[in-house]
DNA sequence: AGTTTCGCCGATAGTACTATCGGCGAATGG
DNA sequence: CCATTCGCCGATAGTACTATCGGCGAAACT
């Protein structure tokens, strides 16, 4: 049946059994039911076996933290590259926005426990999260800047984070409301947040003017 | 020196006295720390005096954050009424990011709180503050229905929550990065804002077209 | 084969917290 | 003035969890 294992690889088999437990129970609950005992005997090992392979609880949760934010920023990191293969640009820009709001809500568990843990100075996740969050600013702002936006000198930089920030929050709220079930229709969600786009596109015109100014202008050529 | 204390006094006394203990520990650290006996020693009370004034320790929670949460409401409803009075349409829209952001950067701590505990669902603190976001976005909604946007119909409602929602998202997401010291100056914020407004509004001429009609007509009224 | 290593485990000391109980003493009420 | 109420408290039972220790038995080494 089972063949004879290596010392090897018997620990690393404990060791993912472990960690699959844990992954379990974050994604089913909060932190705070992941205790090392929990995760033992769901892993069916005894409690002083997960000494055996990590140093602490916090230990773990760290370790895990890593491994579900990589493995979401990898995801996400794929809208890219799926965007590029978008015959129109108006196209690609929508792809832009699609495709990380299908992997938000293929994935809501892990979508829950990002936003769960971001504002929380004192967890083992937060730190983590908060590494996740800056790397999908930094990605956005990349993307932005392949479109055109301008990104010289730290003003421009500033905004072009600012806009990054603001896509971010808008499709992760309205992905939030997806899965409530308020905004059922996905295609309405990307139509609204290609509308923000709209607005904030503005900004690449912003060279030292005011955004009222910038405001009437538009208006203007609106209505002419 | 000290007048003698009917017991209804002493008692609303000490349960202020355990309340405001809680609430320095709430917006200090987080939940976590709120401990029924901790609570209990900060207010300089014995143990067993907290279960003279709560049932549990989740009924003080539940008591406190509700406090919490109308106070911030309370003080984001200003917002609308200062707005009122400023001169321009232009000033008053900026006057009604003006005076959240302004509240939220006043208040971090509470501000932190909400957002933290917002995807809690096991937190005694996460229905009233989900209860407050609802509400946060009613209130949206009828700012924007004042402001003329149409709201006929089920789809037009969803589209203006859909708005809302995009609105308090970003306008957190900038107040954010100001506390975090990323966006300093809360003019240029405003300015953002106000641009995602001019992206949001077009949302009224939605009817039945697509985003990307609109936008094709945007672009080219730009041009001309 | 004999010896060492090591992955696992049962038991348990230690910590932190919740919630209750019986009683003390001062305010209350006849 | 006496009896009662009640706000407060010290002590403590009960619970849940962390982390460690000594030891067992099978793999690894020689």
């Amino acid at each position: 049946m089972s063949a004879p294992l290596t010392r090897r690889e018997a620990k690393e088999r404990t060791r993912k059994r472990l960690i699959d437990a844990a992954r379990e129970l974050i994604l089913s609950g909060d932190e705070t039911r992941v205790a090392a005992s929990t995760v033992a005997k769901r892993a069916s090992v005894a409690g002083a076996t997960f000494y055996e392979h990590f140093r602490s609880r916090d230990d773990l949760l760290k370790a895990l933290a890593d491994d579900l934010f990589d493995e979401l920023r990898e995801k996400l990191a794929t809208s890219r590259w799926e965007a590029l293969a978008a015959p129109s640009s108006e196209e690609k820009l929508r792809q832009e926005f699609q495709t990380p709001l299908a992997v938000l809500a293929a994935n809501p568990d892990l979508f829950r426990l990002a936003l769960r843990v971001r504002h929380y100075p004192s967890s083992p996740l937060g730190d983590s999260s908060r590494r996740f969050s800056g790397n999908t600013r930094s990605d956005v702002v990349e993307e932005l800047v392949d479109r055109g936006y301008p990104h010289d000198g730290p003003e421009e930089r500033r905004r072009l984070e600012m806009i990054a920030d603001v896509h971010i929050a808008a499709t992760e709220v309205l992905a939030l409301g997806y899965l409530a079930g308020r905004y059922p229709d996905l295609n309405e969600v990307v139509d609204m947040l290609v509308l923000v786009t709209r607005g904030t596109r503005l900004a690449r015109e912003w060279h030292g003017r005011s955004a009222l100014e910038l405001d009437a202008e538009v208006v203007q050529a609106r209505n002419s």
